[in-house]
DNA sequence: AGCGAATTAAGTCAAGCGCATGACTTAGTT
DNA sequence: AACTAAGTCATGCGCTTGACTTAATTCGCT
């Protein structure tokens, strides 16, 4: 609706700096606990009616949100997915999978809000949907997942989309708590955005490489199956 | 003050059916997103200040949601604890901190809410705090995560604590995404909440098997995507 | 130079919110 | 039977919100 590309520069830098104010807001103080008004304020709006002007409605914000994001990370997918062309490793290709959101982060520097903000949006029932179209449809990431695959081949269909939703909300609320803490000055566990995604590579690796136990004993753990380590 | 447990039955019966309602209504349409007055309406009150009557605050009515489950797991848990005791397993201690919320969502029945709830309460910037202390002060947790750290000694103080919120994230969050499912018709990965544990349990010993990359490769995707506009 | 659409400002409005208050109902005590 | 107090109800107040209306302003285009 309102002009993409084309219009004033004026209509530009308000709708971002609406969409700076409105992610911050978010991250801080929860998706649903931020008016419009609020937004419109901070973002130096006299009027009250700035956000549906210019993104229609809640939903069309929040969307446009995650879309100026999504395009730099999907970009940063995409060189990760070259670099790892032709690699059998399982960690190379969950690394596409988990890392480029982290190393986002690290271009943005801190604070950053994005991560909490896309955390609770996941977490909302009222705007999940909405989100994850915009966020999943990733070319890169569709191919990262298929060789994911081709390196566990055993693995029976029903378990590779429990470890891709496994994998999916361990690198949101992950990277999300980090934020939280470089945020609010909280000590964070790793040196650095890029030994974070490290660490959260390694473990959703072992995650995948995960023996799947067999539901012999269908009673309450008693000496439950198959070794782990 | 007053909120003794046992002034009249009515007013017990009061507060349980709005802890019901509450729950139920939070789960579905998202905690910010429901008033005190919707909630006390639900339970059948005509008064609009039900909840802060019974409750004292919001928080308070969350704290007392978390409480009423929490006991419950807690007996699970324990029982649990008793069986893997001297266990060298890892697995078995994983299963102890993972599966007793789930198999509490299995007495609960379908449609349940507290999972939902829980997840939602988690990445809310304004309640998370308040829930956490009560939902992880828990002695059996403690322990299970004693005998976790007994079975892989060698791993880092830092990559311990990072792997205790993976595993946290992990739980809380796909046992929502499931009791999701099982309350909106949607077909559900696992025939049981126990075949559903096991699966989780598999993976979050996976995660916590997975050896530690050295920093070694530093092959950052150099220059990332310059920052903003 | 100035017309016209896009953008912003200013203000109104009904609805809904939490909170406070006082009256009513009910159960238990004496 | 009178008294007390917990619980419930009905109502009103001050405030915020999103939607809406109207006027002023900006800026591309001719």
């Amino acid at each position: 609706m309102s002009g993409r590309g084309t219009r004033s520069d004026r209509a530009v830098a308000t709708q971002q700096s609406i969409l700076a104010a409105a992610e911050q807001l978010f991250a801080e103080h929860g998706v649903a606990n931020v008016s419009n008004r609020q937004i419109g304020l901070a973002a130096g709006q006299g009027n009250n009616t700035a956000v549906s002007y210019h993104f229609g409605s809640r939903s069309g914000l929040i969307r446009a949100i995650v879309r100026a994001h999504t395009e730099q990370i999907e970009s940063i997918r995409l060189r990760m997915v070259e670099q790892a062309e032709g690699s059998t490793a399982t960690r190379d290709w969950v690394a596409c999978m988990v890392e480029p959101f982290a190393l986002h982060l690290a271009d943005l520097g801190v604070p950053s809000w994005f991560a909490r903000f896309s955390a609770q949006v996941m977490s909302d029932p009222s705007h999940r949907e909405a989100v994850a179209r915009e966020s999943l449809n990733s070319p890169s990431l569709t191919r990262a997942v298929e060789e994911v695959h081709r390196c566990l081949p055993d693995l029976p269909e029903e378990i590779r989309l429990e470890r891709q939703d496994m994998t999916r909300q361990l690198m949101i609320h992950m990277i999300a708590e980090r934020e939280d803490a470089l945020a609010n000055g909280r000590p964070t566990s790793r040196g650095s955005w890029h030994r974070a995604a490290a660490g959260l590579t390694d473990a959703v690796t072992g995650l995948w490489s995960a023996p799947v136990s067999t539901g012999a004993s269908d009673m309450v753990p008693e000496g439950a199956v198959t070794g782990g380590p």
